[in-house]
Order: C-alpha cells, then sequence, then structure tokens
DNA sequence: ATGAAAGCGCTAACAT
DNA sequence: ATGTTAGCGCTTTCAT
C-alpha cells in the first residue's frame, strides 16, 4: 500500500455508497441510517482510509495551518514565542509552518509572500520599517505582527517597552547608580523606545545615558562590544543591555577582563530567558512574557479567522515584569565606578571619566 | 482583490494563450515565442498572478514541505536541529511543518499521522521504543529518525553517546574522581548508551557507578535532584548528568545548599547548549553538534526524496566532542568529598559514605 | 438520508 | 511551440 493511497472512491466503492456520502461521514456533516453507518466505519477501517487535506483544502479555501516567521529560533525570546504559538494551535488543531528567515531582510519578504499561499494566516515578528507593511497586508491573509504599529490598524501584540526601560533604569537608580549605559541594538524595533524609556527615568535624577551599539543581538555581541565599555573613557557602573543574550556575552567578558561581578558593575537586560537565572551572577531582566506573546498571538489569529474579531482585536499589551537577581546590587555614595584598588591587566587603557 | 485570487485562467485569457501554455511558463518546462513571453510576463504581472500550491501539489503529489517533530522546541538540543534543518530545507527552497509535541507521547502519534499527510517527508525526534516504528513507516513517507535503530534498516542520524559518556568519566577519573554519579533520564533513549559508556571506563579503574534518575530533561528537574545526591548517604565528587540543562538547575541548587562550586563536586553535562558557557562555574559538556545533527538530517531526507539515496542512506553518526570547562576540576588526593571543614546547614543529613 | 454531478486550480499526456 | 483534454481527491449544491 506504499503509493496509490486509498480514495474516498474506494471507501464508497467498498461500502457500497457515494462519495457524497463519505465524504459527509468524514466530516460529520450529516445523521445516518445505521446500516449505512456501520458499511461507513468497516470499510474506512477496513481500507485505512485518511482523507487528503490537499484535495479538501483546494475545496474549502482553508488549510488548518498558520505560518509563524520569526528572525531567528535560537533566540530565546523566539523559541519562547514558537512555543506558545504552538500550544495554542495544537489546541485549536492547527498546524505550524516555521519559516526561520535568519535575520536576513532580503529573503524575508519572498519567504513570506511564499508561506501566505500556504496558510490560513500569520503571525510574523520582522524588523521592517512600520511603513513598508502595506504588502504584508495585501498579501490577503490574516496577519499578527509584534509591535504597534503607528501607521496601520493591525492586529499586534506587544509590551511596554518604554515601561520596561523605566523599570530597569529605576531599579539601578534606587541602588545608588549613577553612571548608566545602555549597549543597544539599533536594528531593533525596540530599541528607540527602551532608549526612551531609560531617559524618561534618568531625567528625573538629571543623570544622562551614554548609549552604546552592540552588531547583533547576541552573546557574541555583548562580548566584543564589553571592552569598549568597561576600558574606554566612561566606564558606567551599571550597563542596560538591548537583550539578555547580549548581557550574558557581556557579563563572561567582563569577567575575563578581571572585573568582579555584580561589584564594579551591574548589569541588567531584558527578555528574561530561561538561562539567566543560571548565569553567574544570576541576571537581573525585565520578563516580556513571550511565550504568552506566542499564545495570545496565536489567539488573535484564531479569532480573527473565525470570525469573533471583536473580541481581542487591534493591539495587545502584555505587561513587563522586572525580574530582580543577583547581577544588579547596591552602589555605595562614594564608591566610583573607578575608584577601586584592584589591579587589572588592562588598567592602563583606563583614563579618568570625564 | 480580496477574494477570488487570479487563477491560472485568468492569466491565460489576458495572454490570449492556453492555461497549458501558462503553466509550463510558470513552470519553467518550456521555451516561448518572444511574442508570447511578453504577453505571459504582462498578464502575469498585471494580474499579480501567483500560482496555487495547493492545487499544484494536489497533481504532483509533492508539497516542497518537510514535517519536523519534536519533543520540546524550548531544550537548546531541539532548537539546533530546528536551525538546522530549516538551513538546509531553505536552500532547497522547502519550507518546514513543525510539531512541538510537549513531551506528551500520546500526542505525539496523532500528530505524526496527520503531519504525514502535508509533507514530503519527516524528520522525527521521539521517545518511542524502538519496536514500536513500525507503523511510522507504514505512514508511506520517508522518515529520517535519530538514533539508531537495533531493528530496521531506518535512515537516522546520532552520536555516540557510548563513546560521549566514556569521554566525560574519562575526563573525570583523570581528573582524580573518585566517586562519581550519574543524575540520568530514564525515559530517554540514549540513557543506557550513556550509562555504558560511563560504566566502561569506571570500569578500568576498578570504580562504581551510582545511578539517579531526574524526572526531566530540564533545569528545574536537576535543581529538584541535587539535595538527594549532594545530602545523601553516598555524596558524590563528581556527577555526570543527562544533559546540561539539568547540570544547569543541578549547579545553581547545589550552591544554594552552600556548596562551593567546582570545588565540592565537578559537574559535566551532555548537549553543550549554548549558555553553559554563560553559566558559572562554565558547564563542561560534551557536545552532539546538534545543529549539524539537523542539518544531516535534513540532507539525507532531500537526497531521499530527489533519489540519490545511495550517498548517505542508513545510519550516520556525528563525533561527539569534549568541552572542558570550569565546572570540573582536578580533586586532589586525600581530598575526599566529605572531608571538608566547612559548615553547612543540612550537614546533619549526611553520613559515611558507604 | 443518500446520490449525481459540477467543479476547486492546476499539471500532464497527447495532439497539432 | 501551443492547445485540448482528462483528471488529482475532495466538497457542495441540488435532486431524489
Amino acid at each position: 500500500m506504499k503509493k496509490g493511497a486509498t480514495t474516498i472512491r474506494d471507501v464508497a466503492a467498498a461500502a457500497g455508497v457515494s462519495v457524497a456520502t463519505v465524504s459527509k461521514y468524514m466530516n460529520g456533516t450529516q445523521r445516518f441510517t445505521p446500516a449505512v453507518e456501520a458499511r461507513l466505519k468497516e470499510a474506512i477501517e477496513q481500507l485505512g482510509y485518511r482523507s487528503n487535506p490537499l484535495a479538501r483544502s483546494m475545496i474549502t479555501g482553508r488549510t488548518r495551518t498558520i505560518g509563524l516567521a520569526i528572525l531567528d529560533i535560537r533566540n530565546p525570546h523566539f523559541t519562547n514565542i514558537v512555543k506558545g504559538a504552538n500550544r495554542v494551535a495544537l489546541q485549536h488543531d492547527y498546524t505550524l509552518l516555521l519559516v526561520d528567515t535568519e535575520e536576513s531582510q532580503e529573503r524575508e519578504q519572498t519567504l513570506i509572500e511564499s508561506l501566505a499561499q500556504r496558510v490560513d494566516g500569520m503571525i510574523v515578528s520582522s524588523r521592517m520599517p512600520d511603513d513598508s507593511v502595506q504588502w504584508l497586508l495585501d498579501l490577503g491573509k490574516p496577519v499578527v505582527l509584534f509591535g504597534r504599529s503607528s501607521r496601520f490598524q493591525i492586529s499586534s501584540v506587544g509590551t511596554d517597552s518604554n515601561l520596561a526601560g523605566y523599570m530597569l533604569a529605576n531599579h539601578l537608580l534606587k541602588l545608588g547608580h549613577k553612571r548608566i549605559a545602555y549597549l543597544g541594538f539599533g536594528r531593533s524595533r525596540w530599541n528607540d523606545e527602551r532608549i526612551r524609556g531609560i531617559r524618561n527615568c534618568l531625567d528625573e535624577y538629571g543623570l544622562s545615558l551614554d548609549v552604546y551599539d552592540a552588531q547583533s543581538p547576541s552573546a557574541a555581541a555583548g562580548e566584543r562590544a564589553c571592552s569598549g565599555l568597561m576600558l574606554g573613557p566612561k566606564r558606567p557602573d551599571a550597563v542596560i543591555c538591548y537583550n539578555d543574550l547580549i548581557a550574558l556575552g557581556f557579563i563572561k567578558e567582563a569577567r575575563e577582563l578581571g572585573f568582579s561581578l555584580p561589584r564594579d558593575v551591574s548589569i541588567a537586560g531584558f527578555d528574561n530567558v530561561p538561562y539567566g537565572e543560571y548565569a553567574s551572577p544570576a541576571l537581573t531582566s525585565v520578563d516580556f512574557q513571550s511565550e504568552r506573546m506566542g499564545e495570545l498571538a496565536m489567539t488573535k489569529l484564531l479569532d480573527e479567522l473565525h470570525g469573533k474579531s471583536e473580541e481581542n482585536a487591534g493591539y495587545s499589551m502584555l505587561d513587563p515584569h522586572l525580574v530582580v537577581r543577583e547581577s544588579t546590587v547596591r552602589r555605595e555614595v562614594g564608591e566610583a565606578a573607578d575608584g577601586d584598588a584592584r589591579t587589572r591587566k588592562s588598567m592602563s587603557g583606563m583614563r579618568a571619566a570625564e
């Protein structure tokens, strides 16, 4: 029975009924006389019949498949989104068509365009600028995006990055930090909002923020960026990183440079990735509830697909939660960031802070 | 143009040719007179025509989609497999239909059965016992599995768990460890092989292995299992964990119990997850090249699909690599595991080792 | 309650 | 090089 799977016609013949009857039976569209029902059950069981979803989809126009386009499955933020989306999809008997665009903008559009044809709807996480999203909507399939769009009335879910930035800054300020740096990731759509939140808070204390940029949202980039901050002219006493991955890399490299953490510098990130907890010092972060973001995105999409779009259309926002761990500690008064008496190989690379 | 996407017939009409011509043009199956080609290009561009992959698949019997069934996308081992598989799939213009079975055996079979109907082939990672794999093969689609099957001649990729276990044990033994414990995960198919490798090595030194079991392959389970080992009657001076997640959890809990790592106990895991490097102490592990496993699995499957199955059919094995970091250190002679003079809250829970 | 027939959008012979 | 035609496996009116 390798080739030529049994079709609806085979079943119809075996049960002595029409194909229409079999179809109705398979879809539970109708009631049957016990005799017919028994023969159908028998024939289907006998032949091991399973209806062909492709043929079905072609007629109904629905595939029970949701396209999920993300930037990098290895980034725990996206991993969680996939996990959440998958769970809800499974509950509703939908399957996930996954596309990992590998952070490549060129590929992205092509991939998403062909994805659109194979699914009932899409959830897409992208670095597309806000104003070049129109084509996505024109694909004719319901879409849920991440982050709020200023120009379009799109269904989307996000978190309050502004608030998240404020929370972290506020936390550090209350710990007595004065020289706060932000190691961001400029290509991200949320970078500016986070900066804004941080600055909002610093302003209240009359402090300013030094902004640096990592080359990618990864631990490796955090490592690379570390020496620039820690051995530069304006060594901070606390660093807020664009995400936990960057923070983790930063911590590792800082220790290798001879710094003692969190004593010499407090570090915090965003995302609350699963393994920040197991780093040392355990990482202070802001939890964006990424798994729930995935769940919510899928719920919204499915609702839209099933015509109950009113329930939670438009933009939904999840609350960020501050998770304080060991990587951020109190900076005592008078304990200037560069005032330690420790010796360090790279001491020569340091100058007085401005 | 929301509903009623343009079909091949619309294009044929607009270009003044037959549908067959359009089809051939779309598939590049044939050459055309410049005039016709121009009109086709024009009409397609004008109407924004994109051929319907469902209809196409129904005839060709191919979907250019590969099903990928894994146990938990959040486990970095699987995340890497997905990454690798996705990359190769993309290169060959295939898409991934992802199924995260959430470690649920019941769901698994149903999910995979329906998955089989929508894809050209499948890559599945499962905890199915070796002898209940027949139904999977009977689904009539090419399958690539992980781990070697003893009973069937299936295409599969794996690593030498036996050797991996041996490597880790050997590493610890050379560091002077004597009381080695294994915190395994009995439900895994590879657990026994790892134990075997470890014992192979221990036997050479005339040492025995204490085996414990974690409830799941997660950090949380590692945390839960820790006190049982460290405060039990046979406190080890080195612990090999089923995977890095368990090891990470174990490390965290051990420190919270008041132990100093790696001084009191060396810890090692398997998988070399990305964040083991950022833990403290950085985790010694065995790298299974999971991303390459994903790539290789996809390559094998695609080869099979394209009729070049000879090239690398059957079982392929990747080499494990020992990655030594800070979590395993030399145990000096006479420095018995329970001989420290440290005080610890739970000291009362300890007895002399047998 | 059941069946006949008309497609869904496309490809694949087989003409021409 | 282009067109005709017969389906792929299924759902869906519309009859009966």
